[in-house]
RNA sequence: GGCCUCGUGGCGGAAUGGCUACGCAGAGGACUGCAAAUCCUUGUAUGGGGGUUCGAUUCCCUCCGAGGCCUCCA
């Protein structure tokens, strides 16, 4: 039993794994295991008795919400509002109806391990307790999750560290992250909305388009992590050509300084939102690579964001798109000849009519002029 | 039913007790034979009603709306 819940964890985590990985977020240092730390939470259990913060009732060992006169303070709650509004019986065994499982008895048939107790398993919440206190220590700087576990996973997580360990806090800050909705409603597999990061990135299924993990990645960075992401296809599309501009303006520039002002933006409650239109000022400030220091710092401040490496902007922006059932570069040169050779009789009429035909075949044609010649070019890209 | 969080322009999205960033879209202009791309300029917003204040989008109350949590498990 023990071994199929490794199994199925393994496969969770493997994929999680990989999807940040493609985001660009760094590997953690240490992922343990609740399975792994049982010892370590038998441990606090047995304080927490000790300390009169837990006790035993009905096989079960039971944290004592009353035993922490603070209880309830991150999410803004009392105890006695709490009970008033209860939809639910109180269970007998309990001595407050906020009274929360540390370790329960398993069957024959459930999982469990062996403890002071008997066998059986922890409660949730009990092993963040352990597993925080063994990596971080028994006070720590910041904690994370979503704003979904502020009631009541991390309120009770808080009272158990901080009534083990005798501190007046467990994290120093809490940061808890919005909900993702999908075009403008909650995603959710019943809606058939449901879209993972590897189906952005390898398949079609979002916009009909895969998208580039750098994309993915300034997607989410558009908002405060606080807020509800609305995850969107305009959104994403934005974005491509957001990072298409900000990256031709860096690309070949070495990367000095990253911007001061990008740094004092995620120094203030991780503003990403305000970092990012600090970079749209550096990009009106790169005038079209003729500012060399802003294109530096753009370049700098891009890969310090996790949003680029130096890679070809249109091999960010055409990320996905299938080029072999395209016209090839073949197929078009005759036809940019023969229009160049129009235009420089003036030939207005048979010009436009090739340009028409290309587009026709899906050609979006970009006329300039040598700065230094002043002879006529025309490239082409793939209209998307 | 109780509690918590939130409500900013056409759209997305920051910030703030006193000119409301930034982007997209829109409008005007430059460039171009005309386009595309790019650049410049620009209009538009704090859900409704009270209150505190010299002054409220920001603080308080209330209503409306959205989301979350409130048994076990994660």
């Amino acid at each position: 039993m023990n071994e199929a819940i490794r199994a199925v964890t393994e496969t969770t985590a493997d994929q999680f794994m990989a999807d940040t990985k493609a985001l660009g977020c760094l590997e953690p240092d240490v992922q343990p295991r609740a399975t792994d730390n049982i010892a370590e939470m038998i441990a606090i259990i047995q304080t927490l008795i000790a300390n009169k913060h837990a006790y035993v009732a009905d096989g079960e060992v039971l944290f004592s919400v009353t035993s922490m006169p603070d209880y309830g303070r991150l999410s803004n709650r009392t105890l006695d509002e709490q009970q008033a509004g209860a939809r639910v019986a109180v269970e007998a065994h309990k001595r407050n109806p906020g009274d929360f499982v540390l370790w329960k008895l398993s069957s024959a048939d459930e999982p469990g391990w062996d403890s002071p107790w008997g066998r059986g398993r922890p409660g949730w919440h009990i092993e963040c307790s352990a597993m925080s206190n063994r990596y971080l220590g028994e006070t720590f700087d910041i904690h994370g999750g979503g704003l979904d576990l502020i009631f009541p996973h991390h309120e009770n997580e808080i009272a158990q560290s901080r009534c083990a360990f005798g501190h007046d806090v467990m994290a120093n800050v809490w940061m808890h992250n919005g909900f993702l909705q999908v075009e403008g409603e909650k995603m959710s597999k019943s809606l058939g909305n449901f879209i993972t990061i590897s189906e952005l990135l390898e398949t079609k299924n979002f916009g009909s388009n895969k998208w580039h993990g750098y994309v993915v990645r300034l997607a989410m960075l558009r908002s405060n992590y606080r807020q509800p992401i609305d995850w969107t296809v305009d959104a994403l599309v934005e974005m491509r050509k957001a990072l298409f501009n900000w990256t031709t303006n860096a690309i070949g520039f070495e990367p000095t300084k990253v911007s001061e002002d990008v740094l004092e933006a995620l120094s203030d409650d991780l503003n990403t939102a305000a970092a990012v239109a600090v970079i749209h000022n550096l990009n009106r400030a790169a005038a079209n690579r003729t500012n060399a220091e802003a294109c530096a710092e753009m370049s700098a401040t891009l890969r310090f964001l996790g949003i680029w490496n130096g890679e070809r902007p249109d091999d960010i922006f055409s990320y996905g798109y299938d080029v072999q059932s395209g016209p090839s570069d073949a197929d078009v040169a005759p036809l940019i000849t023969d229009r160049l050779a129009a235009r420089a009789v003036k030939n207005w009429s048979e010009s436009d009519r090739i340009r028409d035909e290309l587009v026709a075949m899906g050609i979006q044609l970009k006329d300039a002029k040598d700065p230094a010649t002043g002879e006529l070019t025309t490239t082409w890209e793939v209209k998307r």
